[in-house]
DNA sequence: CCTGAGCGT
């Protein structure tokens, strides 16, 4: 379970999501990766929450509200590929 | 590596 945050001001921090995020349920995570060639953020973040109703909530409240002057974007993230399979403890799917 | 699309080690 994750939670999509997009349009987000480059100065803003995990803490700031969490607060946010804190508002509408129990924050799990917060996760902000950045570019592997620059480094430098993207300008959105995933949120893990306890709950997918908490997370839910947290999207319809947050989700085209005004944040830190910018219009915050909230959704339903994609699963993210199992990139951990690589070693050990894998995708043991052999054929 | 300094910017504006939107989905990650």
């Amino acid at each position: 379970m994750s939670v999509y945050v997009g349009n987000l001001s480059y100065e803003v921090t995990p803490e700031d999501l969490t607060q946010v995020f804190a508002e509408y349920g129990s924050v799990k995570r917060v996760q902000i990766p950045t570019d592997r060639e620059t480094g430098r953020v993207r300008g959105f973040a995933f949120v893990e929450m306890s709950s997918e109703e908490e997370e839910t909530a947290a999207i319809e409240a947050l989700d085209g509200a005004e944040w830190m002057g910018r219009g915050l974007k909230v959704n339903k993230a994609k699963p993210k590929e199992d990139r951990g399979g690589g070693g050990g403890g894998g995708r043991r799917g052999r054929y």
